[in-house]
DNA sequence: TAAGATTGACGGTTCAATCTTA
DNA sequence: TAAGATTGAACCGTCAATCTTA
């Protein structure tokens, strides 16, 4: 057998406080966005990618590659909306097998209010702690590693 | 009212990113860990905990605590583990309100099989992406927004 | 009454199967 | 047959309620 090759002292550290921070991170601004403003990040998510295309209309299955999500689970989530009255769908005039997804006038509403205190807390949390050096190189990081998932995709 | 604070071009550029990497990240490693392994991250996680206590037994609690999950997140994950012969639940005997969780030697087998495979994926899309000065920076951003986190818990 | 832990209900995510139209 | 999309079952995570013993 080979000898598995451990990550030395300042991996494992890196490592950790990063799948730390991540974790921590990610529930924050769960638990934000839905106290603020009743919404989860997935929610966020789809009404900033519908907000995108300037008449808040969008084919599912573009929505679902813009996303990077399964598109069974945007059918499901976008029932879920649809169901609170965030988004409608409707169906597309030149090929009746696709389908519209469309921002409601309450799914504006929620984006708008939703959008701002979520950047503050992003900003509070994140960017007010870091350097600019210290922000191009998080870029840095985090595309070296993402080319590199797409590369072995 | 307050005109939002929003993100710079450099800010914008390093959340976006990041924010993709993360994504795609998580799901390569879990995905990689179901096949090569049949485990989740999840699963990989508690049985690593495990391992440290080198008795391969901890309270439910302490657990909870090492892992920063919920109580009854774990408690769920523990009965799933269970039922799939990973670990198991014994009483304990000075306080009969609580519960030790032990790795089975099946439980411990899947993890030594499994920590290799996992540290080799980790090593390819992460470490091998970065020079030493980068993971110590990893660190250091990782640790900066951690701290943040803690502060304002 | 509080601590240690489990449970049930509900929303979220994945996979494979399905439905409809091109 | 394939493309666009939805569905149902099974597993995962959170919240509030519960159960048992200290």
């Amino acid at each position: 057998m080979t000898r598995p090759r451990w990550l030395n002292e300042s991996e494992q550290r890196a490592w950790r406080t990063y799948l730390a921070m991540n974790a921590q991170l990610t529930a924050r601004l769960n638990r934000q966005l839905q106290e603020e403003s009743q919404l989860s990040l997935a929610d966020y998510d789809v009404l900033v990618h519908l907000t995108d295309h300037d008449d808040g209309c969008a084919r599912v299955l573009k929505l679902a590659r813009d996303l990077q999500w399964e598109k069974s689970r945007l059918s499901h989530h976008l029932s879920r909306m649809e169901r609170r009255g965030l988004i409608a769908r409707v169906g597309c005039p030149t090929d009746a097998r696709g389908a519209f997804v469309v921002l409601t006038p309450a799914g504006r509403a929620a984006i708008e209010d939703a959008a701002p205190r979520h950047v503050d807390t992003v900003r509070a949390l994140v960017f007010d702690q870091l350097t600019p050096e210290l922000v191009d190189l998080m870029h840095a990081l985090a595309s070296r590693v993402l080319t590199r998932l797409q590369d072995t995709a």
